[in-house]
DNA sequence: CGATATTAGTTGTCTAAACAACTATATGCC
DNA sequence: GGCATATAGTTGTTTAGACAACTAATATCG
């Protein structure tokens, strides 16, 4: 249960993050069988797109930083669901492809990662589930531009 | 920039990821002078709230899990913000205490706390504020009761 | 009373994130 | 051409979180 009797209940970045580590941990849970964490299937899910995106393209389609974004590339690598292939007119990076196994992989769990959203619009209507979204992105938007300015 | 023309753009579990590390991070920037991360700082929070809390109710209040609760303490009283006492009553759990020096910092930081959610307010009406915080409460508790039965 | 279960907290392991420092290639500019 | 700078990616360090396994103290109940 949230928080809601001892200050700070009010806090939006607090119960946002609350409210995160749940749905993630959910999603990871569900995904278990697969051996993928969220995060690792946010990648390959980009991958699985938009096949030969160069790491830099990957890191903001899953907006991660470069050092987390290699990493997390590391283990599907590790894994055999992506192989890198050096850039030929660029040799500083690599196109990231995604193998068959990693194919197979996203097309059996996109309907575990939908589960997870349905499991939300059980409880929050259309228009608030939009409404929601549309308040996350204007909030980024607002600390990109102070933190531009800091 | 939020990704948002890369699929997954609709995802809320994706986008709130995005927004609390950024708040986060907007905070733990800020809080950097005093040395305390993000985190820390709600522990320290709740412990000056309620001076002589046992770890278990501290977890509860912020809503992390056990070991993180464990590692976090020791952080501050490594830092001497903080510091244990044995139960008398119960001689498997500590009272956990604030030192003067963190007091001190918690009363210099809740209006650079109260600054990030300003920061937020400043995009967002106060009706739209509340109704975000009641959905987020309103999933969270979907997400548990979910949990509880699978 | 004593075995068993529960509870409070700790430790270890893994993944992810933030940040700084680094390598190597590419680009701009004189 | 050659030097400065920017860019792509990697590595190291620190903190946090999830989870499992553990210790020690307390409750339960037969």
């Amino acid at each position: 249960m949230t928080s809601n009797i001892y200050g700070l209940e009010q806090s939006m970045g607090f119960n946002m993050g609350i409210t995160y580590r749940k749905l993630s941990t959910l999603l990871q849970n569900r995904l278990k069988e697969y051996d993928i964490t969220p995060e690792q299937w946010a990648v390959l899910y980009q991958v699985n797109r938009a096949d030969g995106l160069i790491q830099k393209e990957i890191a903001e389609r899953v907006a991660k930083d470069k050092p987390t974004t290699t990493r997390i590339l590391d283990h599907l690598e590790g894994k055999g669901l992506v192989y890198k292939k050096t850039g030929e007119q660029d040799r500083r990076s690599f196109l990231v492809h995604i193998t068959d196994k990693g194919r197979a992989l996203i097309e059996q769990t996109i309907p575990i990662e939908q589960g997870v959203i349905n499991v939300i619009k059980q409880c929050v209507t259309e228009e608030e589930y939009n409404r929601f979204l549309e308040i996350l992105v204007r909030i980024n938007q607002q600390v990109d531009s102070l933190t531009a300015r800091e």
